[in-house]
DNA sequence: CTAGGCCCTCAAGTAGCTTGAGGTTCAAGC
DNA sequence: GCTTGAACCTCAAGCTACTTGAGGGCCTAG
């Protein structure tokens, strides 16, 4: 009669979208508290783990660094801290996506460009001969 | 009376806006071809060193990868193949990037969303209560 | 009780460099 | 010629966030 199943960290890593390797490398850096063990030594999850577990994968998600879902996880963990210090981590996460897409799109720009210049100019003439080449070779703008 | 003056590695690090051992490093990967060296076994460069370094920095600037550039560089000094490779090669990276962009936009919508919920549920309250860190234990859509 | 699937630990590998330790060489100034 | 200090040298380890592999132990269904 099992009211709470247990479980094992293959269902864990299923239930979560990840690797088992990836839960046991999380344990090891702290970001997931020792696991219980039975007495063979095999890991034992509960549902609570589960949903920590899917707390970090979401913060990954999100593109959070392991030190930043530290933080995350404290703050949750800890009743006395506000949660302002989670939006203004997550704020300033925002403004750095939002600057990476800044620097993608003008990749974009440069990279279409350059395949369209291979099009037109020089598509089935030798390499060196290549415009294309000359343009990969002039510093960048 | 010396009309070529011949680069330290400083300089070249300085002229190509990397640093010293990164170029030190291509150059271990075969990346950059091994360097002339002086009596005291100080690295020499030329001209020529520099526009291949420079090739090198803006193709990692157009975010390819190593392996990639050595593909591109191969095609450059050897005559008998077409840029076609090339342009095929910068296309797929094309591709790439801009499925980076797409992610990019879902994820800087949602982390929008989740800051302006933190600023109108919750800002100020304590860790537990946060709504918003129901947010981020919730399943990704 | 046994088969085989899941689990264990520890070590090393991935990309693209950076950082550090410990020592040598070069070039300018005296 | 000599000294000084900046720049150079090599080799090794560190960084992020994991993955992969070797070599073995546990657990449970039949």
């Amino acid at each position: 009669m099992a009211g709470a199943p247990g479980l094992t960290i293959g269902v864990l890593a299923e239930r979560a979208g990840c690797s088992v390797p990836t839960i046991r490398y999380y344990e090891e850096i702290g970001l997931l508290p020792q696991a219980d063990r039975k007495a063979g030594g095999h890991r034992v999850y509960v549902e609570a783990d589960l949903r920590r577990l899917k707390f970090v994968r979401r913060c990954r998600d999100f593109g959070f660094s392991i030190p930043e879902i530290k933080v995350l996880a404290e703050v949750m963990e800890d009743g006395d801290r506000s949660c302002a210090e989670i939006r203004d981590l997550a704020q300033s996460h925002l403004a750095a996506v939002r600057a990476k897409q800044f620097e993608l799109r003008a990749l974009e720009r440069d990279l279409s460009r350059f395949v369209e210049s291979c099009e037109s100019a020089c598509v089935g003439g030798p390499g060196p001969q290549c415009t294309v080449l000359d343009d990969l070779s002039r510093p960048r703008v």
